[in-house]
DNA sequence: TCCTTCATTCGTAGAACATCGAAAGAGGTG
DNA sequence: CACCTCTTTCGATGTTCTACGAATGAAGGA
């Protein structure tokens, strides 16, 4: 046998992912930074590069949380992993979703 | 003194509660089942007649939390407790949100 | 081939979570 | 007052989560 090239990555289809599911990969503090930084970068980015404060093993840890939610999509690029966010999927199953999460301001300066 | 009364229910000013709190609420199964009661019925609900599967203690542990991420609001009337969403005020502070997460089918039929 | 870079998996530790049953307290009714 | 109903708190249990360091594996350049 050869040598195993990297495993394919699993990307479930967005219709079998439960709302409960997506709404936990959205519910730590990391994973929505990683979110917004994604959703101002459409051609996606490097694993590496993202502005987090976490050691790598706990950032891989959050994209495998992301990716098995269906929110990302990972692809290999040499020897870097690109990731993206499937923007237009998760807007197609839970309309406005994304869109509501994103505006949302970490604290509202205004009680309410 | 006299007997103590119930303790005064504490519900947050939805400015501060942070976004992945509310998502966090809404993470678990039954506790988006009780959101998805609750909307349907505007005018409350007393705790114990909500359609859920659990034990009273347990349902009593996932009111704390809905209303302690600001989702509900709770208040004595006699023996019971009678639980409302702040729909109003959560929309102030999360445009959209809590209509995407109710529109949300729990599967879809269609993958996508 | 050697070495560096990138990212993952493994093992582990500590915190948080969902769940239940038992006990307790407050309100209302007889 | 006695009793019943509604709900919560407490204590315990087993699971899940986030976090880290160390080790591993793949890809590419010198």
């Amino acid at each position: 046998m050869a040598h195993n090239p990297r495993p394919a990555l699993e990307h479930p289809q967005l219709g079998v992912v439960p709302v409960t599911a997506v709404m936990h990969a959205l519910s730590d503090e990391t994973r929505l930074a990683i979110v917004h930084t994604l959703l101002a970068e459409p051609t996606g980015r490097a694993c590496g590069t993202f502005p987090v404060d976490v050691a790598p093993s706990t950032l891989s840890h959050h994209f495998k949380v992301l990716r098995e939610a269906g929110l990302i999509h990972q692809e290999d690029r040499g020897t870097q992993r690109w990731t993206m966010l499937r923007a237009p999927e998760l807007d197609a199953r839970f309309p406005g979703l994304l869109a509501a999460v994103i505006a949302a301001p970490e604290l509202s300066t205004d009680p309410s």
